[in-house]
DNA sequence: GAATCGATTCAAACCGCTTTGGATAGGTCA
DNA sequence: TGACCTATCCAAAGCGGTTTGAATCGATTC
């Protein structure tokens, strides 16, 4: 059923129906609702092909999923954000469409999404120091809101960000309260701007008690199961081992916590862990008690945020760029303690 | 640049360029090699809309996500099946949609779908018992192919799914042959298809050695962390607990492996588990030496041919349905031990 | 009573591509 | 030489909507 047999059946032209449909101004109450029934009657729904050849827009939001050709990770994340956005699209009547290319493909996916006119906006993932993507889609027009920040970036754009540097601050400086000296960093690769931030405030909050920074007890890499075990179990046994640990993610934590019990060590109590939590659905950090005290934040809630304000901005074209910083909130869990007393 | 521009550029007409840039037959080796030329020199791609109004094809594949509205879970491998099938839409040309639904709506989702003409086929994810999307998807005429199986259906469909029974089958067998007899299963919830096989393989394990299943040991629930910490920590301190466990995932395992420590006791010594392990790419099993013994099958592998198939089956309309058995391998990491002398 | 107006409705153009059904020209065959 | 191919190219008709510009008609105004 399309729009012309609707409306021959209606004994209308396409024009009034179309436009009784979508709500125009210029049709008859009564017209409308005889149509409006009709629709319903036949459950008709409009083409969206031919409606977004006739529109030009694609009622559409593009997400470019880089596969690392060579370790092929998936970032833990994506899933949760990818909920959240949809959501937010669903209700919008925007379809979402996943983009998987090789690395060094991402490039020419944006060209190629802006040029077959697939999507009227992206939403940029997993951004880093000084990104490059950034001034692509800037140059080529696509309209995008950056999931993240990008320290270095000259040109001005949308985001939506967790403050990362202030959480990270603050799970340090809980830690330093506790009375912890030797307190570890176990941070995810640090050309990401997340990562970046998260050290910054790690590294800020020691020197707020005029502590240094010990480089040995510093470690970036992968957020995966096994370097979180590997990191700790490296830091462990170390001459003067640390006795408090922030770790970027609940899945290092995880492997973290292996390595704590592998020296006969119990969470809590012999060593304390603050972790950066992003609320996964499927890796929930307990249930109502928190397994680990986190700075926790809803990557979820951070896709809504990003795909609303993505889908207001293709609203109001040429508006200044939005920006939106979420604060995580410090819970406290069963993962730290006070400092042990010192040998 | 569109085609009429790129054809009056050439002094051709838009129907020749059309067919020089999709490989008919009919035209001019040279000229095909001229509008070749041009249209890379103009970085010409045809705009998605139009083709697909032209065509009446979406060159998209759907996938529909439904997101359970109460406990909002969203599945963890998720993510991993995306990409697996991502590179082989890219490699063909084909957009995926993902659909983010209250799991109330799906059956909306799949019309709407199908009405608007958004997709070519859908992917059908995690199958029930008997489950009526089967039906609704063949009555529509929507194409698809199910990542799982559904026990009862009674239309023939095509699937694509890993040997569940028969994984779990060997890995109950396995235990028994390192002596263990108080074997539990922590299984999936239980209206879901793939957790249906499991347990029938595991019960198949213990029926061939003539040992009866306990009901105390057998517990189906959410694989989460934490649910997986509760099952073993309640069987565990049962007056006779059991020696081993088989158990559906990882993440549930590192809860299960959280309870035995718990105890006081160690993994792979006093108590052995066997997981089944989808080999998530952010949830690797360890690095070179694997963490749990597992039956492992990878998931981004079973998205990489659901998709293919999905794309044959568009390609050979009335055919019949196609099936693909991924067996899983059983691996042997440090998890599972003989079992401890019987106090 | 003619001109004007607001409320409705419609015919036709258009979005950018594909595809059908010729048209053209040069070569081949009897 | 005339009929018949073959190779190559093109005009025009869709695809199924939206949108522009105009038509219709009863009511209102002067």
């Amino acid at each position: 059923m399309n729009l012309k047999q609707l409306a021959s059946q209606l004994g209308l032209s396409p024009t009034t129906v179309s436009r009784a449909l979508n709500g125009y101004p210029e049709v008859n109450e009564a017209t409308r609702e005889r149509v409006m029934a009709a629709a319903k009657r036949h459950n008709y729904r409009p083409d969206s092909r031919a409606i977004r050849l006739a529109t030009g827009r694609s009622m559409a939001i593009g997400h470019v999923i880089p596969v690392a050709t060579r370790h092929e990770i998936v970032n833990p994340i994506f899933s949760d954000f990818i909920a959240g956005a949809g959501e937010v699209y669903s209700r919008s009547g925007y379809d979402m469409l996943i983009s998987v290319v090789a690395d060094e493909d991402e490039e020419t996916a944006y060209r190629n999404l802006r040029a077959r006119g697939a999507c009227d906006g992206v939403i940029l993932h997993a951004p880093r120091l000084d990104d490059a993507r950034i001034d692509l889609l800037t140059e080529i027009g696509l309209p995008f809101v950056v999931h993240g920040r990008s320290t270095g970036a000259a040109l001005p754009y949308s985001w939506v960000d967790v403050n990362n540097r202030r959480a990270f601050e603050r799970a340090t400086g809980f830690l330093l309260d506790l009375g912890h000296r030797r307190i570890a960093l176990v941070n995810g690769l640090e050309f990401m701007d997340f990562a970046i931030r998260r050290r910054k405030g790690y590294l800020d909050a020691l020197a707020a008690r005029g502590i240094s920074a010990d480089p040995a007890l510093m470690a970036s890499d992968e957020m995966t199961e096994a370097r979180g075990h590997r990191a700790g179990r490296d830091m462990l046994s170390l001459p003067d081992p640390p006795t408090a640990f922030v770790i970027s993610s609940m899945i290092s934590a995880l492997g973290l916590r292996r390595a704590i019990e592998e020296q006969g060590l119990k969470l809590g109590r012999d060593v304390s862990v603050v972790i950066h939590d992003d609320d996964l659905s499927y890796l929930r950090n307990g249930e109502d008690v928190p397994i680990f005290t986190a700075a926790r934040s809803s990557v979820r809630e951070a896709g809504r945020q990003a795909a609303a304000m993505l889908l207001d901005l293709l609203g109001a074209p040429d508006s200044a760029p939005r920006e939106a910083l979420l604060e995580a909130e410090l819970i406290i869990g069963q993962s730290t303690g006070p400092a042990p007393e010192r040998k």
